[in-house]
DNA sequence: TGGCGGTACTG
DNA sequence: CAGTAC
DNA sequence: GCCA
C-alpha cells in the first residue's frame, strides 16, 4: 500500500506503475481481500498523519511502514531490501511469531528462524527461496547458452554480466513481454534487452543457435567440460588439431588433475540426489566424529541450501575447543582413503600442516555408486562463521556480499570480515581490523543486512 | 574509463 | 606467474 | 556487457 500523501502525483503513478511491473499488488486502503505486507510513505508523514488516513488500525498492525527511498531500491535492485533504516514505525502489533525448528546440524543461530506472517507481498519479495518457478525460462536458457560459450573463450566479464543477468530475470514472477521490461531490470542493458526481446518475439537467439553448431564453440564446451581445464587450455588443445575426448587422451599432456577429470568424465558431469549427498557427507562425520570425538561436521553447498540434486558434496570440519582441529586433516583422509571411500585427490596439500582445502572424488559403497565430487574445509572455530557463509554459497551471492563488504570500506573471506580496509586502486594499504562473527547472523548484521537462511542464498 | 570476490592450490 | 577452482 |  502507497499512502499518497506527500507525494507527488506524478511520482506517484510512476511508483505504482514500477511496482506492477515488477509483479507487486498493489492495495489500497479501503479494499478489503489481499494480504498487506509494506506501507509504503513520505518521509515527512507523521504518525498522526498516517493514522487518519488508515480508518481501520488492525488492517496495518505489524506491518512495517517504510519511506519511499526502501521502495525505490527494492525497484532498482528488484529485490525485498533489508528495512533497516527505511523503517518509520509500525502499529502494534497483533499477530505473534512464529519459531520453526531445523532439523539440520546447524550452529545455534540457525536452529530456529522467525516465520513472520507479512512475507511474501509485492513478488520481487522472492528471496530466490521461493519455490516459484522460472517463468521466464525460455530466456534464462537462451541467455545461459551465450553466458557459457563466452566463459569458455575466456570472455568471463561479459559471461559474468549474462549471469547476473540470468539471476536477475529469475527472480521475475511475471514473464519478460517486452523491451521496457527488459531495459529496466539492474543489470540488463541495451544489448541484452536486445537479446531477450529477441527471444521474446521468435523464441531463440540466432546468434546463440549460430554459435552453438560452430565446431569450436562445441569441442570448447567439450573440453572444458573436463575438471581441471578451463578456457585456456581448451584453446591450446584446439589449436593443437584436438577435437575429442579420445583426441585428448592420446595426445594432450594431462595434469594429474586433468586425468581424473577424464577418467570420472561421465560421472561428474552428473548430479546426485540430495539424498546420496547426505549419505556421503555422514561418511564423513563418522570418520571424524571416530577420530576426534566432539568435532563438528556440517554439509554446505547446494545441499545446505536445500536443494534437491547437488552437483558435489562440501563439507566443513571444525572443533569448539578451537585447536583440535589442527592436524585433523591428514588423519581423517588417510582413514577415509583406507576405507576406500576416497577414491582420487584433484586438490591437497600434504606437507603442510596447514593445509585447509581438500578437493577430491569419493564413491559410496554400494552396488552402481558413481563417482561423486568431494570438498572438505578445515577450519577453525573461530572461523566458523565466514567460513560457513563462503562454503555454502551461492557463488553468486559471495560475490554480492564481498561486493558490499567493499561498498562500506570493508573486505569479508572465508576467514573474517574486517573493517576500515584502505584502498588504493587494487592493493591495501591497511588491513583494518577484524570484526567479531561469532554467527552468520552476526555478519549479516554487520553489513546492515536482514538475515537471509541457506535456503535463500542462491543469488 | 576502470572495475567486476577473495582466496587456495598446481605446475 | 598463469590457470583453475571454490 | 553493464555500471558508477
Amino acid at each position: 500500500m502507497i499512502v499518497p500523501s506527500g507525494i507527488g502525483k506524478k511520482r506517484l503513478s510512476l511508483l505504482q506503475d514500477k511496482v506492477v511491473l515488477h509483479g507487486g499488488r498493489l492495495v489500497s486502503s479501503f479494499e478489503e481481500e489481499g494480504r498487506l505486507t509494506h506501507v509504503i510513505v513520505d518521509d515527512m508523514l507523521s504518525i498522526d498523519g498516517f493514522k487518519k488516513y488508515v480508518e481501520d488500525e488492525a488492517r496495518v498492525a505489524g506491518v512495517p511502514v517504510l519511506k519511499t527511498q526502501w521502495l525505490s531500491r527494492c525497484l532498482a535492485e528488484n529485490a525485498i531490501i533489508p528495512l533497516g533504516e527505511h523503517q518509520m514505525f509500525a502499529m502494534p502489533k497483533i499477530c505473534p511469531t512464529v519459531l520453526v525448528g531445523t532439523s539440520l546440524g546447524h550452529p545455534h543461530e540457525e536452529q530456529t528462524k522467525e516465520i513472520s506472517i507479512n512475507k511474501d507481498g509485492f513478488a520481487c519479495a522472492h528471496a530466490s527461496g521461493m519455490k516459484t518457478d522460472n517463468v521466464n525460462q525460455l530466456i534464462t536458457e537462451e541467455l545461459g547458452k551465450l553466458a557459457k560459450i563466452y566463459k569458455n573463450s575466456n570472455d568471463h566479464w561479459r559471461a559474468l554480466t549474462y549471469e547476473r543477468a540470468i539471476n536477475q530475470i529469475k527472480k521475475l514472477p511475471k514473464p519478460i513481454s517486452s523491451y521496457e521490461e527488459a531495459k529496466v531490470l539492474h543489470g540488463i542493458g541495451p544489448s541484452l534487452a536486445d537479446k531477450i526481446w529477441e527471444i521474446v518475439e521468435q523464441g531463440k537467439l540466432r546468434k546463440a543457435e549460430k554459435l552453438s553448431e560452430g565446431e569450436k564453440v562445441r569441442t570448447l564446451e567439450l573440453f572444458t567440460s573436463i575438471w581441471g581445464v578451463g578456457a585456456t587450455t581448451a584453446e591450446l588443445w584446439y589449436g593443437m588439431g584436438l577435437r575429442n575426448l579420445n583426441d585428448v587422451k592420446t595426445k594432450a599432456h594431462l595434469t594429474h588433475q586433468q586425468q581424473i577429470g577424464l577418467k570420472c568424465f561421465d560421472d561428474l558431469l552428473e548430479r546426485m540426489s540430495r539424498a546420496e549427498a547426505g549419505e556421503i557427507a555422514a561418511v564423513i562425520r563418522k570418520a571424524v566424529e571416530e577420530l576426534c570425538p566432539g568435532t563438528q561436521t556440517f554439509a554446505c553447498g547446494s545441499y545446505r541450501r536445500g536443494k534437491s540434486t547437488c552437483g558435489d558434496v562440501d563439507v566443513l570440519v571444525t572443533h569448539p575447543d578451537g585447536v583440535s582441529h589442527e592436524g585433523l586433516f591428514q588423519p581423517l583422509l588417510k582413514k577415509l582413503k583406507l576405507s576406500g571411500f576416497l577414491t582420487d585427490d584433484l586438490m591437497i596439500q600434504e606437507q603442510s600442516t596447514a593445509q585447509q582445502k581438500y578437493l577430491g572424488v569419493c564413491k559410496l559403497h554400494k552396488e552402481n555408486a558413481k563417482y561423486r565430487r568431494l570438498d572438505i574445509i578445515v577450519m577453525p572455530y573461530g572461523e566458523l562463521a565466514p567460513a560457513l557463509m563462503y562454503f555454502t554459497g551461492s557463488a553468486h551471492f559471495n560475490r554480492s556480499m564481498r561486493l558490499l563488504a567493499n561498498k562500506m570500506g570493508m573486505s569479508l573471506s572465508e576467514h573474517g570480515l574486517r573493517a576500515g580496509v584502505v584502498r588504493q586502486g587494487r592493493e591495501k594499504v591497511n588491513d583494518g581490523h577484524l570484526l567479531e562473527t561469532p554467527t552468520e547472523a552476526s555478519i549479516f548484521q554487520h553489513l546492515g543486512l536482514e538475515y537471509r537462511p541457506p535456503e535463500d542464498r542462491d543469488h
